[in-house]
DNA sequence: ATTCGTTATATATATACAAACATAACGAAA
DNA sequence: TTTCGTTATGTTTGTATATATATAACGAAT
């Protein structure tokens, strides 16, 4: 019966956006599985919007996110970098923080 | 140079969504034309989609946010009630708290 | 009664987006 | 030099959403 607020943050770099909620699952994926086509299957999207966001983001951002490697030993792969890493660790840290505020701040529609 | 954070947030009840960005834009516009027909075309969308969005908040919303006349004098109308006019202030007071405490947040990875 | 502009509603068309499919390039290892 | 699974990319297909169009119901004013 009560309100809920909810909200989707994400971070843009020149109009360019460089992280979201989707984005940094895609990216947590990667840091499990080692593997862009892994990570796309693990969360249920095509390789191909998989591809557009990671290299959406890796030219947004002012630092590698993933180093991404072609043939080789296992056909290739992809991983984090240190930076990508604390990338998506500041962004669950920002998102949590958002919502703690939020619940508070609607308490101003439940009064009316 | 700099990254941005942005943000939408949106209001619910039982998984029907009462508020975001657009319906309270829709709900302004109403205000300020007196009509829901003037009002969608004032703010670019189809007399459908308006008709939609405005059906959705008074089925979602606890109290009456609009009262809407068919016939009459002029055709007809919809306008705000006192509860929907506080909504929308509130609503607006909220989003923009978000963004000021979203920019604080934002220095945390600006440095990484 | 007729007129008027509105709310309310259904149906068909168009558009944007996601998924599916196909294929080339790659490079370490066998 | 052949194999392998991956990254990288284009093209086609499908689906969900928005738009466009059409029409009925309404009721105060003339």
């Amino acid at each position: 019966m009560d309100y809920k607020i909810k909200s989707r943050i994400w971070i843009e770099s020149e109009n360019n956006v460089l992280l979201g909620e989707g984005r940094v699952q895609l990216l947590k994926a990667i840091n499990e599985t080692g593997s862009l086509s892994k990570a796309a299957k693990s969360i249920h999207i095509s390789y191909k919007k998989a591809w557009g966001l990671l290299d959406s983001i890796n030219k947004s951002a002012k630092k590698p996110v993933t180093i991404n490697s072609i043939g080789g030993k296992g056909g290739g792969g992809a991983e984090l970098t240190d930076y990508g890493k604390a990338l998506i660790l500041a962004f669950d840290d920002i998102n949590k923080n958002c919502w703690k505020f939020l619940d508070k701040q609607l308490e101003k529609i439940e009064n009316l």
